[in-house]
RNA sequence: GGCGAAGUAGCUCAAUGGUAGAGCAGUGGACUCAUAAGCCAUUGGUUGGCGGUUCAAAUCCGCCCUUCGCCA
C-alpha cells in the first residue's frame, strides 16, 4: 500500500448556492492536490459532503414552506451537478443526514463524554409557547439595547454591529409568527476546551514551521492571549443528530461540533461502499497518513483548534467503539492550508444582493478549465483576492489560449500536416533539443516542490513559464524553415516539442484536467489520465441520499505508479488531428457579465 | 478596544539584512507553423508615511495611516 493522503474538504451548507469564492477557497485547491497526489501513485481519499443540518437549513425551509430534508436534498443535488461539471474529484461526496454519520457522530460524542471532556450548563433562552419550542437567535428580532433600532437579531444588531446578549433584547418577537417569546431555562452539554488547551497548543507548535502564518498565528495567538473556553455543543433543535443520552432525545448536536465529524464518517461510508469496512483505518489510525484540510478562513478556528481538540479528546476510544481489538488514536491534521476570501469586482461577495459569480451559472456559458485556471492564478492564498471579469477575459486570451493552448495547437497542427499523423522519428537529438527537455525535467521538480508546499499559484505560474520556454525554443529552431531545407532537422524539432507538450500535459493536469485529457487523446493515448465521477442512490434506516464517487478504474492514475515523471514519447506512433484546447473570448463578455451583477 | 493578516511598477504578484524582479498591459522590431497566437528588445518603482538599529533595511524595532478577518 502507498502513502495514505486524506484530502478533507470544507462541507458546503446545504442552504445556499456555491459561488467562485467557495470554489477557490476550498474545493478547487483540494481537487488540485488530490489529482497531484493520485499522479504520484499515493492512496488519495478526497472527502466531503453537504452540511445538511443546522439553523440556516431550517430557516430556508420555513421561508419556502418546505421540510428541511427537501431543502437539503435540492442543494445537495446542485452541488453534485456542479462538482461533476467542474471535475472536482471527490472520492466521496455525501451528506451529514445519513444513518452512518449519525452513528459515527454518536460514537464520537460518547467517546468524548466518557473521557470526561464534557460538562453541562444551564442558561436562559427564548422559547415560543405557541410553537412549543426554543427559538434560535436568528429567529428572534427586537429593539437593540445599544442603538435603539428595531429589527435587531437577538445575537447581533445589523445597525450598530454590536453583539447582543439575547435576554436583554427589548420587545422581542418571533420571526415566524410575530408572537412574543419568553425566557426559559435550558441545559446543554459543553466541550471542555480548557482541559484540552495544553495538548492543542502542543499540537499547533509541532506544526508551527510549515503552516501558513495566517492559520498558525491566529490559532496559537488566541490560545496564548485568551486561552480556550468551553463551548456549547448541543441545541434545542429538532433537525440534526439527536443527543445520544437518556433524557436528551429532544436536543440535537450543534452543527459546528457535528459537521466536522463528517471527515471521519465519510471515510467510513466510503470504506463500506467499497466492500472493505475496515479500510477507513488506513487513513484515520495510520500514523503515516497525511491529512490535509482545505477550508476558507472563516473555518480556521474549527479546523485548527476545535476539531483537533475533539480528536485529541477522543483518543483511542472511537476506534475501540468501532470494534478494534487494539484501538489506536485518530490522526490529527497534518496541515490546514486555509485560504482567504475572494471578492468580486472590488466588493465583498453577497448572495442576497446577487453580487456573486455562481458556479453552475458560469458553466452555462464557459468551459470548466478557464474557471479553474483563473481561480488558481488568482487564488487567495496569502490575502484576499478579486474576481475581475476584465482580468478573467485577459488571462483566458493572453495566457491560456495564447501561451499554452496555442503552443499545443501549433505543434500538433504542424506535425499532423507534415508527418501524416505519426510522431516523427528524430534520430539523435541535438544539444538544443536536449537542453529544452532538460529544463522541462527540472520543471517537474519545481512544480512538485511548489505543490508539496501547497503553493498552487506559484505552481501553475511555473507550468506556464515552461510552456513559454517551449514557445521560445520553437521560434529559435524555426521548423517551418528547417522543413524546406532538411526535413530530418525539422523532425528533431517537432519530436522534441511534442515530447515537451506531452510532459506539460501531465504537469497541467491537476489544474486543467479536462483539456489535459483532450490533449492526451490528440496525442493518441487510449487510457484516460483520471477516473470519472459517478453517483449512487443509497437507502439507509434514516432516509435515502445521493453520493458522488470517484471511480479510478481504468485510468492511468490508479495503479499506484508514479506518473509525475518525464516518460519517453514513442516515435512513429499515430496521433489524432488536433483542435484548439481553449476558446478565445470576445471582449464583449466583460460588460455582459458585469451587467448581470447586483440585479 | 484586543489579536491576527496585508500595503512593492498602471494591474496581479516575487524578493525575510547584501545592486528592488517577473507576468500582463504600454512602446519598438524581425518572423509566419499556430486561435493576428508566438518570439526579441524596451519604458515604468521615494517598496503606505515618519523615525530608529546597522557598513548595509522592502526585509529588524517603534509610532502613525489604510484594507480585511477573528474575538470582546
Amino acid at each position: 500500500m502507498s502513502k495514505p493522503v486524506l484530502i478533507a474538504v470544507a462541507w458546503p451548507y446545504a442552504s445556499a448556492k456555491i459561488h467562485v469564492g467557495n470554489i477557490t477557497g476550498a474545493y478547487l485547491p483540494a481537487d488540485i492536490l488530490a489529482r497531484y497526489h493520485r499522479l504520484r501513485g499515493r492512496d488519495v481519499l478526497m472527502v466531503s459532503g453537504s452540511d445538511s443540518h443546522g439553523t440556516p437549513v431550517t430557516v430556508r425551509a420555513d421561508e419556502e414552506n418546505a421540510t428541511p430534508e427537501e431543502i437539503y436534498k435540492r442543494y445537495h443535488a446542485e452541488f453534485i451537478e456542479l462538482f461533476q461539471k467542474l471535475g472536482l474529484s471527490y472520492d466521496i461526496f455525501t451528506s451529514t443526514h445519513t444513518s452512518n454519520h449519525f452513528d459515527v457522530a454518536e460514537k464520537l460524542f460518547l467517546s468524548l463524554k466518557e473521557n470526561g471532556y464534557f460538562y453541562t450548563e444551564t442558561s436562559r433562552q427564548w422559547y415560543s409557547p405557541q410553537q412549543e419550542r426554543f427559538l434560535p437567535d436568528r429567529y428572534v428580532e427586537g429593539t437593540c439595547y445599544f442603538c435603539g433600532k428595531p429589527g435587531a437579531r437577538s445575537d447581533q444588531c445589523d445597525n450598530c454591529g454590536h453583539l447582543l446578549e439575547a435576554e436583554k433584547l427589548i420587545d422581542p418577537k418571533s420571526k415566524i409568527d410575530n408572537s412574543t417569546p419568553e425566557l426559559r431555562e435550558t441545559t446543554h452539554f459543553y466541550l471542555d476546551l480548557e482541559k484540552l488547551q495544553d495538548e492543542v497548543a502542543a499540537f499547533l507548535r509541532e506544526r508551527e514551521d510549515y503552516w501558513r502564518p495566517n492559520v498558525i498565528r491566529q490559532s496559537l495567538g488566541q490560545i496564548e492571549q485568551e486561552g480556550l473556553h468551553g463551548r456549547p455543543i448541543t441545541r434545542d433543535l429538532s433537525w440534526g443528530v439527536p443527543v445520544p443520552v437518556e433524557g436528551w432525545e429532544e436536543k440535537c448536536m450543534y452543527v459546528w461540533f457535528e459537521a466536522v465529524i463528517g471527515y471521519l464518517s465519510s471515510v467510513i461510508e466510503w470504506a463500506q461502499l467499497h466492500g472493505d469496512a475496515d479500510a477507513w483505518r488506513h487513513w484515520w489510525t495510520n500514523p503515516d497518513s497525511e491529512a490535509l484540510y482545505c477550508i476558507g478562513k472563516d473555518n480556521i478556528p474549527f479546523h485548527a483548534i476545535i476539531w483537533p481538540a475533539e480528536l485529541i479528546g477522543v483518543g483511542d476510544s472511537f476506534d475501540a467503539k468501532m470494534g478494534s481489538p487494539e484501538p489506536k488514536p485518530l490522526v490529527l491534521p497534518y496541515d490546514v492550508p486555509a485560504n482567504e476570501f475572494m471578492n468580486l469586482e472590488g466588493h465583498k461577495l453577497s448572495g442576497s444582493k446577487n453580487w456573486a459569480v455562481w458556479g453552475l451559472d458560469f458553466l452555462e456559458r464557459y468551459d470548466p478549465d478557464p474557471m479553474r485556471y483563473y481561480l488558481t492564478v488568482n487564488m487567495p492564498e496569502n490575502r484576499d483576492s478579486d474576481w475581475d471579469w476584465e482580468e478573467f477575459y485577459q488571462r483566458n486570451n493572453n495566457e491560456l489560449v495564447a501561451t499554452w493552448g496555442n503552443l499545443a495547437n501549433r505543434v500538433l497542427s504542424f506535425a499532423y500536416k507534415n508527418w501524416e499523423g505519426t510522431i516523427p522519428d528524430p534520430g539523435d537529438l541535438r544539444e538544443s533539443d536536449k537542453a529544452l527537455l532538460e529544463s522541462l525535467r527540472e520543471g517537474f521538480g519545481n512544480v512538485e516542490s511548489l505543490l508539496e508546499g501547497v503553493k498552487l499559484r506559484a505552481a501553475i505560474q511555473e507550468a506556464m513559464r515552461l510552456a513559454a520556454e517551449v514557445n521560445k525554443y520553437l521560434d529559435t529552431a524555426a521548423p517551418w524553415f528547417e522543413i524546406k531545407e532538411d526535413k530530418t532537422q525539422a523532425s528533431k524539432t517537432i519530436y522534441t516539442a511534442m515530447q515537451a507538450i506531452d510532459w506539460l500535459k501531465i504537469i497541467f493536469s491537476p489544474f486543467l484536467p479536462h483539456t489535459s485529457q483532450k490533449l492526451h487523446e490528440f496525442l493518441g493515448y487510449g487510457q484516460p489520465l483520471f477516473g470519472e465521477l459517478i453517483t449512487q442512490e443509497i437507502e439507509d434506516d434514516l432516509s435515502t441520499h445521493t453520493v458522488m464517487l470517484y471511480e479510478p478504474k481504468g485510468s492511468l492514475a490508479s495503479g499506484g505508479v508514479d506518473l509525475w515523471a518525464p516518460e519517453r514519447l514513442t516515435p512513429g506512433k499515430p496521433f489524432n488531428q488536433p483542435q484548439p484546447l481553449f476558446t478565445k473570448l470576445d471582449p464583449s463578455i466583460v460588460d455582459e457579465e458585469r451587467a448581470r451583477l447586483g440585479s
